[in-house]
DNA sequence: AGCCGTCCAACTATTGAAAC
DNA sequence: GTTTCAATAGTTGGACGGCT
């Protein structure tokens, strides 16, 4: 089902349960937004539900919800709450504080969405525009909201789809985001609709997520540059279990603590990636002297590879007689063992 | 060239219905 | 109650095209 598809479902669903679905009686920007929140409901959606099919994000719906009638309230940053799943690693840099400028001098262009807490009467909790209310909350001015009755799943797959719109999730980001939903229940249904993939996506993200330590992931930050490729190689050579300590190490100096978070990754990468001397491959040769094979041990796994220049055609006629050399073989064991 | 996200195919594991 | 079989879900490895 694509994004889309499960936004419509939804919202049409919304529809039917709201008998009045168009009315608009949404109330005025300037009203409280505890006396407002109940106006805030169907007309709009009912509109907004009616014109999905051109509608690509939930940024999107919220400025159908405006276009289409409803009220942007004003709420303390001190009444709203992050969603019940985080999506986003902390990281000050050059984004956070080029989004601090823009919204210190030109005040905050687009509403955030939120619903009313499902437990806490007079507080609303994020659906999307997190990062908008930590720096109004620095700069102590309340935040453009629109209200919106949601349920969790509803909640978390527009949070997902939002973040997925804008393609401002990073790869571990994503994984971590799709490992909070998991632990809260959600199955694989909602985590591959809110994040806007394929199972075999959702798979290696979440084998990735799984893999490493959260206090690693953390540590790194979202790592923006970083894909899947990256993440699964860092993910493998952890498993590994070599150079732990000087990995601990590296998380405490100075010359980490102080990088940007993709080039903490690079660092921490380069750690893992530094192997001791490979064992020499061991060498066959004929009675004149001449290369035959070399067998190359690696793990589990035992290559014989063949000089076709010294010995051509040898490689074939080895392949020829591995059965009878298997049989022979399984004969020595046992009259070994007798 | 290297890295990325996406997609595909093949595989394994799990689940549930049907047959015995 | 047990076994068998098919459908579905999840995993893995790799190919491919786009982007920088």
């Amino acid at each position: 089902m694509s994004r889309k598809d499960t936004l419509k479902a939804m919202l049409s669903r919304r529809e039917q349960e709201l008998p009045d679905g168009n009315s608009n009686d949404a109330a005025p920007p300037t009203e409280a937004p505890e006396k407002s929140l109940q106006h805030i409901r169907s007309g709009a959606v009912g509109a907004m539900s009616r014109s999905l099919g051109h509608i690509a994000s939930a940024a999107d719906q919220a400025r159908a919800l405006i276009a289409s009638g409803s009220a942007v309230v004003e709420i303390p940053t001190e009444k709203i709450e992050g969603s019940f799943v985080s999506d986003r690693l902390p990281d000050e840099g050059e984004d956070y504080q080029r989004l601090v400028e823009a919204i210190r001098e030109s005040g905050q262009k687009s509403p955030i969405l939120v619903r009313p807490h499902p437990s806490k009467p007079d507080r609303y909790q994020i659906a999307f525009g997190h990062r908008r209310v930590r720096v109004l909350a620095s700069l102590a001015r309340p935040v453009k909201a629109v209200v919106q009755n949601l349920t969790d799943e509803e909640l978390v797959v527009i949070q997902g789809q939002e973040n997925a719109a804008r393609s401002d999730l990073s790869y571990i980001e994503r994984g971590l985001f799709a490992l909070a939903l998991e632990e809260r229940g959600f199955d694989r249904r909602v985590i591959m609709s809110s994040l806007g993939i394929e199972k075999t996506q959702l798979s290696k993200l979440m084998s990735v997520a799984h893999s490493l330590p959260r206090t690693l992931i953390e540590a790194i930050g979202p790592a923006p540059k970083a894909g899947r490729p990256r993440w699964m190689a860092l993910a493998e050579r952890h498993a590994e279990g070599k150079n732990e300590a000087a990995l601990k190490e590296l998380l405490q100096s100075t010359r980490f603590r102080d990088a940007d978070s993709d080039s903490r990754f690079s660092q921490v990468m380069a750690l893992l990636s530094v192997r001791g001397a490979k064992p020499k491959p061991e060498t066959i040769k004929s009675e004149a002297g001449a290369k035959l094979a070399s067998v190359e041990r690696s793990g589990t796994k035992v290559n014989l590879v063949f000089d076709d220049r010294a010995a051509p055609a040898f490689a074939d006629f080895v392949a020829s007689q591995l059965e009878q050399l298997h049989r022979d073989y399984l004969q020595s064991r046992s009259v070994l063992r007798d």
